[in-house]
DNA sequence: CATCGACCTTG
DNA sequence: AAGGTCGAT
């Protein structure tokens, strides 16, 4: 397929957004709605097939959100020099558009948690739950789906290493179990009432409920805020991270989250979302 | 509202 | 410590 503008694969996929993508031998695979992707990006051609059944170009467009005018979206969010050097260092970088289930499971799934640890918890679940995909004799598992996850007793999630996650696990499939829309009838709602909605539910405070808003929910206002966020926002706002006495970050209230969060939709605009998309794949590569 | 500790597991 | 959230005070 023939790219019609910027977009950066390498980055995309890297930048710590989606956490059931790999790269082998030059081509990155993932597993995106139990189809195994595997995609690869020469210039301006983007290489791709699926399994167990060919997608359409117009899937991996909405995917890679490639629709999105990104070159207006930089040019209106680049209010700063720190988000300056992060757009000219990781130029493409776009939003992944990922389905609301698994992007929901995926961030409670995140709280407190290492990337590597993750993707290992991703990974058990949907080996444990998902269905096996096989692909040129190597198994893929898709993720779990609602039922299966709902069925499960939660000292069997717990088998898969999510720890305390797992009740918010449990809980949430039987709530999606016993209200099929009740995650797809948000999609109407505007950012803030989806915020609160995604909120009440177990496992889900502001961080996450901002992730699935942006992630899923095409609310590009939305601005996760979590500690690498927040350091870069103090950074740019050129005040100090609260600290106690003996000098470690206080964590993050909820009030100062509300704050920093508005704060940084009036200085980006209404495409706040992908600037924390940029200043989070900065900071985190800056900092190691 | 603000503060605090607990919470599972692993690198 | 790691891309927080919950419940009690």
């Amino acid at each position: 397929m023939k790219l019609e503008s910027h977009f950066n694969l390498d980055y995309t996929l890297s930048c710590g957004q989606v956490f059931r993508w790999g790269k082998a031998n030059g081509w990155w695979y993932g597993i995106v709605d139990g189809s195994i992707l595997k995609v690869r990006q020469e210039g301006d051609e983007l290489h791709f097939s699926a399994y167990p059944e060919d997608v359409e170009d117009e899937f991996i467009k909405s995917y890679f959100r490639l629709d999105d005018d990104l070159t207006n979206i930089l040019r209106i969010i680049n209010k700063d020099a720190t988000i300056n050097k992060a757009i000219q260092q990781f130029n493409g970088l776009r939003i992944v558009r990922q389905s609301v289930w698994d992007c929901l499971i995926s961030y409670v799934c995140a709280t407190n948690a290492s990337i590597a640890i993750i993707e290992s918890m991703l990974r058990n679940l949907s080996e444990m739950f998902g269905d096996e995909i096989v692909v040129n004799g190597k198994a893929f598992f898709s993720f779990p789906k609602v039922k299966k996850l709902a069925k499960a007793s939660v000292n069997k999630i717990k088998l898969c290493n999510v720890g305390y996650r797992a009740r918010f696990l449990s809980e949430i499939a039987k709530q999606v179990e016993n209200n099929p829309n009740l995650l797809e009838e948000l999609r109407n709602s505007d950012y803030l009432k989806l915020r609160d909605e995604l909120r009440s539910l177990p496992g889900v405070g502001p961080k996450v409920a901002d992730c699935v808003s942006l992630f899923a929910f095409d609310k590009l206002e939305a601005f996760p805020i979590d500690v690498w966020i927040r350091r870069v926002i103090y950074q740019i706002k050129g005040a100090a991270i609260p600290r106690t006495k003996d000098g470690t970050e206080k964590p993050l209230t909820v009030s100062e989250y509300t704050e920093l969060s508005s704060f940084a939709r009036r200085h980006y605009g209404k495409f706040a979302g992908y600037a924390q998309e940029y200043l989070f794949y900065y900071i985190r590569s800056k900092d190691r």
